[in-house]
DNA sequence: ATATCGCATATTGGATCCAATGATGAAGTG
DNA sequence: CACTTCATCATTGGATCCAATATGCGATAT
């Protein structure tokens, strides 16, 4: 008898699957900014009743993904310029470090995964991919480092400007300019400097932060 | 008629009192890790239902204060001495950087402030207060700098370890040193050093970790 | 004696119901 | 016509109830 094990314990809950899919929703922007989340409404959506839907949202609030007034119900929340400003700033800060410890860990595979990701990305041509493609590079990049809290910060910070990163992305030579960055990135990590990969994966994103707030006004933000 | 303007919307719910006291209580080590939180019984102790109990807990899951297993419950959860020292190193990597950019906007209030938490924490000779004025000297110093992305990180940072810190506060030296660099970080400020403020700030941080990690052991996580 | 099965109990996840509050709009008043 | 008032409705917060799962204990078979 061969069984492919599954732990059974770690099957979602209701809330669990609410919460991926409006975090997802929230994050690559197919919610607008300020728009409200109606328990009941997304509660017939999926099949269930208001209770998982209310805990999916407060734990969205938790992340800072929404915003709610008590007896007012949730908003997404957005960011100013100076907030996604700060963002940047800090994952400027985090990221160079993290793969700094992450480049001597990395293994071939690793990096055979990430020269994939960093292939697809600068091949395809589907707007909507770029963003995915973008967060899977740079996560197969920090994952040999191991570290978990890191990379949870990370995350979120990654979650509350993906939507303007993907918009930033489109515009004007955002795309092509990420893609020679991230060959960038990856030549440092596959030389195992990883000083030089600190070093460009900062100006990476000091780069992404300069011209998103170039391009944040016309994004109306 | 003069009335002191209250903002009723943000009013407690529910919910946000027992998140809030449960918070605290793990944060500051009254609850032990690895407790199971039975959603009865803190019902009971708020004289709620489980309901506003459930939110709670779903909250501080997301704040990695609990783990939760489905059907099984939420308990405590720890930091294995690897886990601390990752987050004591994220700590050293962003706060430095706030305070080198709080330090120009610092005002002679704030500084007072700053001051005079520094003094009451020398002063104590209460190991409960010393957790609470250890957070809030540091929290006067960063809040100048308005990055309020960056202090809720650290925030959440602080929460995590907060109970590791407390316990190295009263083990060997670990108070009369932490004074003795409070004061540092603080006469770098009121100099108006940033960079040296921030210097001040990397090797507390780092003081910190290491001699929680030598007595890590002894504390049994 | 030990291991396994099965039932009773404890506990959580979710559904439904009720109460409290905010929004909306129509009617009345100056 | 603008402004207030008040009733109605929509929506959220919380309580209670039911279903699903885990845990613990005792009976039973080997």
């Amino acid at each position: 008898m061969k069984l492919k094990p599954v732990d059974i314990s770690k099957t979602a809950s209701a809330s669990s699957i609410v919460f991926e899919a409006l975090r997802k929703a929230i994050v690559e922007g197919d919610l607008e900014v300020g728009q409200p989340l109606r328990q009941d409404d997304i509660a017939r959506m999926f099949n269930t009743s208001r209770i998982p839907v209310r805990e999916a949202i407060s734990r969205l609030e938790e992340q800072g993904l929404v915003k709610t007034q008590r007896y007012r119900g949730a908003v997404v929340s957005g960011l100013s310029a100076e907030e996604a400003a700060e963002i940047f700033d800090l994952r400027a800060l985090i990221e160079p470090e993290i793969i700094r410890r992450s480049v001597p860990l990395m293994t071939a595979q690793g990096l055979r995964r990430a020269r994939g990701f960093c292939e697809d990305f600068s091949n395809s041509n589907d707007p909507m991919a770029w963003g995915d493609l973008n967060r899977d590079f740079h996560s197969e990049l920090y994952a040999a480092s191991g570290l978990k809290y890191h990379l949870d910060v990370v995350d979120n910070a990654m979650d509350r400007v993906d939507r303007y990163l993907r918009a930033q992305l489109v515009l004007s030579d955002g795309m092509e300019r990420a893609n020679r960055e991230h060959l960038g990135m990856l030549e440092a990590c596959e030389k195992r400097d990883a000083d030089l990969a600190a070093v460009r994966t900062a100006e990476h994103i000091r780069g992404a932060k300069d011209s998103l707030l170039e391009h944040l006004n016309e994004l109306g933000a």
